[in-house]
DNA sequence: ACTTTCTTTGCAAACGATTGCAGGAATATT
DNA sequence: AATATTCCTGCAATCGTTTGCAAAGAAAGT
């Protein structure tokens, strides 16, 4: 309650009778300055209370150490381990996180981009919404020759760099895995294919039923949002006429698990009457009875990897080179008990 | 790879003949603008690809619209769900985010904090380490009157807001449960007692036993980090020479998971002859066989909380009155068969 | 016609730091 | 002793907005 006021870094070049630019140069560890000199102004800034004012900085070099980012939500197991990585690996480098969600609506991601420009970030990380097809709301980011980079919801032709786990061969692996288990009619619940990683992983999908000679069957395919309430409505048609396919490949885990609980409540056995398997390797799948096979996506390591391009990027951010960088990451089928293994 | 120029106010001012600040108030919708004026500075703005510089206009009005936040760990779901709660809440009143991890580690959040005070957050939330038992490194933000909302891993003496869940009612409500259910011997896995949420808890539990006139048997409490590793430990101790207590009341659901998947590997009936509970009502106690008895937090409601009382201080930021406020949340005992319900 | 009021705009000083350039003092070189 | 070199420090412009004050022109009141 006493002193409201903040100092500046001339309250502490007059106390000392030094000028601003010795202040600030001592501040900076600038190598002109002596020694003494930066001991004596260290003093006095704590003395002070001084608070460096990183607005004033930035504004006059315009560098603002801020990273932004965009998620469709943060309480995703997979989404939480990305920017958990983003942010550690961010902090090495000095680096700020600013952290929005669209909450998957297209308008607040178009609102947020905005706000994000303004805002002066260095670089834009993003996931996109489930919906977005349109991305030019990213535009000005690129004319303005600012770093974006999206990871697991990315575009899929709109000019950026893109990390992306291998969902191809998530499809591909985990279909196979289904078929050699035995089955044969395999239900596959997916979130809108307009977005481009579960259309991979339904390439992946039917590439396997080809190799098995599969005829793929429309019936067995559903495409909606995944989660709960949704996988529970599926199941009832899915189950309706007290028949019902020799496996469910489900679009994440939260799916796979409420068909496996689905499927407890009706007295079918899984996985000897019915196999099953998920995405993303959250921990439920390894607690839940029987344990379900999942895709491990190693979500730290896609963390990593986008913060670590980012900074490679405002390091040559320069260099005109309009290549951009694509890259995928690997997966790992997790086989366990609810496949038949 | 045209216009590297960023263009600014000045730029729009001149392109339409106008002064700076006519194009500030217009674009910052000032009623002393005619509506034509704005009309043609916003069609200028669009044209020349202006970008808003918000670095400036903080460093001007003193006013950044960023909050920051601490968070030990951001991929537990209580800590991302209070998380998401706190940026949409924040996002209603133009508010950003600007979120860091501490790791648990006193050290990192000791510097985190002063890199939000130099970032000019204009208020900052926190959940602090495990470890943090002095708190004095949040002094700046008191001396400089900035408001600064503890919730969940909340300081004991150290002044300032805070919104912790009811811990006291958590530990006190699920002991009398198992002792309601006939268990006496009540073993109690708790995370560190410096940390104020678990003794707390632990006080709840004395009580019970106290009220069922049990006595409390040291051999029985046990205190480490809760994870998968040192549950497993804990296990190992406690079951040890085939003997082994009526319950265990586990500081989290990591923690409970772990004991009752211990359980059933070594063939002890869960809840028949051991009764489990955990903390924190996560995803998965609902879904391992069997479902475990679980401690609610409501943690959506708890981040609504500390944005909207972070709010409120900011409004009212002027008033010194050095009152403090301390929230309790509620919480919410979720019985399951794991507690022989 | 003259004063008053209202609307709309411009001038210029902040906000707090950084930095190129220049200059003074101290030391080393010839 | 004079010059060159090195080491520190200061001056002042700059980053892009915002905003108090003043003023110009239009409209209105008498």
């Amino acid at each position: 309650m006493k002193k409201q006021v903040q100092h500046t870094i001339k309250d502490v070049a007059a106390a000392l009778g030094l000028s601003v630019s010795t202040v600030s140069r001592a501040l900076n560890n600038h190598p002109h300055i002596s020694q003494e000199t930066k001991q004596r102004v260290q003093e006095v800034v704590e003395k002070l209370d001084y608070r460096h004012n990183a607005l004033a900085a930035s504004l006059r070099n315009s560098r603002s150490n801020m990273i932004g980012l965009i998620a469709p939500r943060i309480t995703m197991y997979f989404q939480s381990t990305v920017i958990t990585a983003i942010q550690n690996k961010l902090h090495e480098y000095g680096y700020n996180l600013m952290v929005c969600q669209s909450n998957d609506l297209p308008a607040i991601e178009k609102e947020l981009v905005k706000v994000m420009y303004a805002s002066r970030v260095e670089g834009l990380i993003v996931s996109s919404t489930l919906y977005t097809e349109d991305f030019s709301h990213f535009d000005i980011f690129n004319r303005a020759n600012i770093p974006l980079v999206f990871y697991d919801r990315v575009p899929r032709e709109y000019p950026a760099h893109k990390i992306q786990g291998d969902d191809y061969q998530g499809g591909y692996q985990t279909t196979r895995h289904l078929l050699e288990q035995g089955a044969r009619q395999i239900a596959y619940i997916t979130g809108p294919l307009s977005c481009k990683l579960y259309s991979d992983r339904y390439e992946g999908y039917k590439k396997a039923l080809r190799e098995f000679e599969v005829e793929p069957n429309d019936n067995l395919i559903f495409c909606h949002e995944l989660n709960k309430e949704n996988a529970l409505q599926t199941c009832e048609l899915l189950f309706a006429d007290g028949t019902f396919p020799e496996a469910v490949f489900a679009g994440n885990d939260t799916t796979a698990v409420a068909v496996v609980q689905y499927a407890k409540e009706r007295g079918i056995a899984v996985p000897a009457q019915l196999k099953v398997t998920g995405y993303s390797n959250d921990s439920r799948t390894e607690i839940i009875e029987p344990p379900i096979t999942s895709v491990e996506q190693f979500p730290y390591e896609v963390g990593v990897q986008a913060a670590t391009l980012m900074m490679e990027l405002l390091e040559q951010n320069s260099k005109p080179g309009q290549n951009y960088i694509s890259l995928t990451t690997p997966i790992e089928l997790v086989k366990r008990q609810s496949s038949g293994l």
